[in-house]
DNA sequence: AGGACTTACTAATTCGCTATAGTGATCGTT
DNA sequence: AACGATCACTATAGCGAATTAGTAAGTCCT
């Protein structure tokens, strides 16, 4: 049988409600009470109920992540930023992995809903805003990231995509590129702004644009290389070739990379190549690759600290919108003499 | 307000208990109340309450993972696998990084048990056994993995760590190498298996073994790589050089590959070269690495279906140890034709 | 028709805790 | 000495569900 304060109460001849204050550090308990609770509460290793606590307080202390991919090192630090920014105010983090499944999805976040969480924070895979409609309703504390749902004032964190893409257009095109190809994103916040980016950098240089020098991939998380490869080999098919592509993320440039070399062609001398994410092993690979980082680390605080003052403010307040500015990372795969 | 059961029953004029039953598919229920319960339920967009559930039920429907990092792609992977394997059966997974620090750790891991988890997964980086002691006590289900706890009979999977030091340094060995070093890891299950893995081959084969080809760093999360860097200049220091590197981890073998390409020297020509983890794009390094396969996902899933189980049988089951075997992966960092 | 079953429900209790109102004792004040 | 404050604590009513025992109505059998 686990132990309750009930028990405590009992031994020590007090009421469960004592117990309860000075577990609570409610001032209204005399020193030599307090001491003799903490007392039997350390003798037998006490630990109050969460769940009876949260039903009454109607708090859980607990704080969702509903994301594409865990695998994917831009969501783990992201989990790993809001989890320790959470932490020593006693919140933990759930996680659920929405496999980029709109339907999954939904269901991840039902279940997270029944859950009562303090509040939700999504990089959605979603279409529709129905969902987050719904979260509205209930009043349920959410914060967007990553990807931005359009139609929605939700509070959202996440990086300037059309930047992104700017940077990495306009990087290509210094370093003497002229027929730039991008293996674009999907069909989202991320992927249609780095688009952009890309367009309007090319277009303000006077460099035409051309569909074909664009490849699109479903990015199905752990292929996520081999498809890069697929579109890479696609785009060798153009003539004339292109001599700088801009990947939507560093797995996809690095199996462009492979494609590349594959074929006999240098990095950068014939192509250029330069990604996005700035991954850790970014300067380890065949050609040290060159890319945007996009701050996952700071997004997650920020996404973290959005959350907590969310839930600290009583009422609801107006949505927030937090856009950090992306770095351009240059390494070998762009450097030319 | 949020709603209740109590509200639906009172809308359709029947008792709250009769509403549960038909969420719980007690068959206990004319069908004509099911239809009318499970209509207004949908109506309203109902959803019990877990948290009151629990609290009566005594079951969370939450399993808990501790691990080092979550940055990591081994607990990352792991965390997926485990994540997927107890979706369908409605458990979520809440997740904790202790940051490899045993203080850390057992902060974590209180903050879970007081919220009455049905079952924790623990990557420990705890010396003492104390934590899981107490756990035994509590009889609360946790299984072990990937770093074993010596003097507890407790649940575990792993990896057969001896075979993957032996693995490695015998592959090592079948390519020529006659001076191999060991870059370790920390001193722990994994650490000291691959450790005695490597000694066992080398006696095995009849080469010497020196203390001067061992070296160890702290291993802190994502400086890996930088620690591998320095650990491989000071094995260059050796005189002789090895001819051959054995690496905790694929991390550590990419900074000791940066070193030795820094150096002037050939991989594998002068120095042959192999790591641990198998990671994702080792094929797409400066030179492809070799590694030892750990089988991560499957971890995670056996840890799952383990865990499952303790859930599922009503009295403790008696403690099971899965030990995976680790395979070899050759890529060009060893193979010397 | 009367008893035994079955069906379909309800009322009441419980889970372990928080929160609020209330109580008796002690103290200071005038 | 009578009054109001303050202190330190208790009693009690929930929180939102699950669960158990109980019950009225309907069915079946003889």
């Amino acid at each position: 049988m686990t132990i309750r304060m009930k028990d405590i109460a009992k031994d020590l001849g007090i009421s469960q409600a004592t117990v309860s204050k000075v577990l609570r550090k409610h001032p209204d308990i005399g020193e030599k009470t307090r001491q003799r609770v903490l007392e039997r509460v350390k003798e037998l290793d006490y630990q109050p109920n969460t769940l009876a606590r949260s039903l009454v307080t109607g708090r859980s202390c607990l704080i969702g992540l509903v994301a594409p991919s865990l695998l994917h090192p831009f969501f783990a630090e992201i989990a790993r930023g809001i989890s320790s920014a959470v932490r020593d105010k006693g919140y933990f983090l759930v996680v659920a992995s929405s496999e980029e499944d709109p339907e999954v999805e939904k269901e991840e976040i039902s279940g997270l809903l029944a859950r009562r969480l303090d509040a939700l924070v999504i990089a959605s895979a979603a279409t529709e805003v129905e969902q987050f409609d719904r979260m509205d309703k209930m009043s349920q504390p959410y914060v967007l990231i990553d990807r931005d749902m359009n139609g929605l004032a939700a509070n959202f964190v996440g990086v300037n995509e059309v930047r992104v893409g700017r940077l990495a257009t306009e990087h290509l095109i210094e370093m003497g590129c002229r027929r730039i190809a991008h293996i674009r994103g999907q069909d989202n916040g991320p992927g249609n702004g780095r688009f952009e980016g890309y367009r309007l950098a090319l277009r303000d240089r006077g460099i035409p644009y051309s569909d074909d020098y664009v490849v699109r991939r479903s990015l199905v998380d752990t292929e996520t290389t081999q498809q890069g490869r697929e579109a890479m080999r696609l785009l060798l098919e153009r003539d004339p070739k292109p001599d700088g592509v801009f990947c939507f993320n560093d797995p996809l440039a690095i199996g462009a990379m492979s494609s590349i070399l594959d074929a006999g062609l240098r990095i950068p001398e014939d192509i250029a190549l330069i990604g996005c994410g700035n991954l850790p092993n970014n300067d380890c690979l065949r050609v040290p690759l060159s890319s945007i980082d996009q701050q996952s680390h700071m997004l997650g605080q920020r996404a973290a600290e959005l959350v907590l003052s969310l839930l600290e403010s009583k009422q609801r307040p107006r949505a927030r919108t937090i856009i950090l500015e992306p770095t351009l990372v240059v390494r070998g795969s762009t450097q030319r003499k």
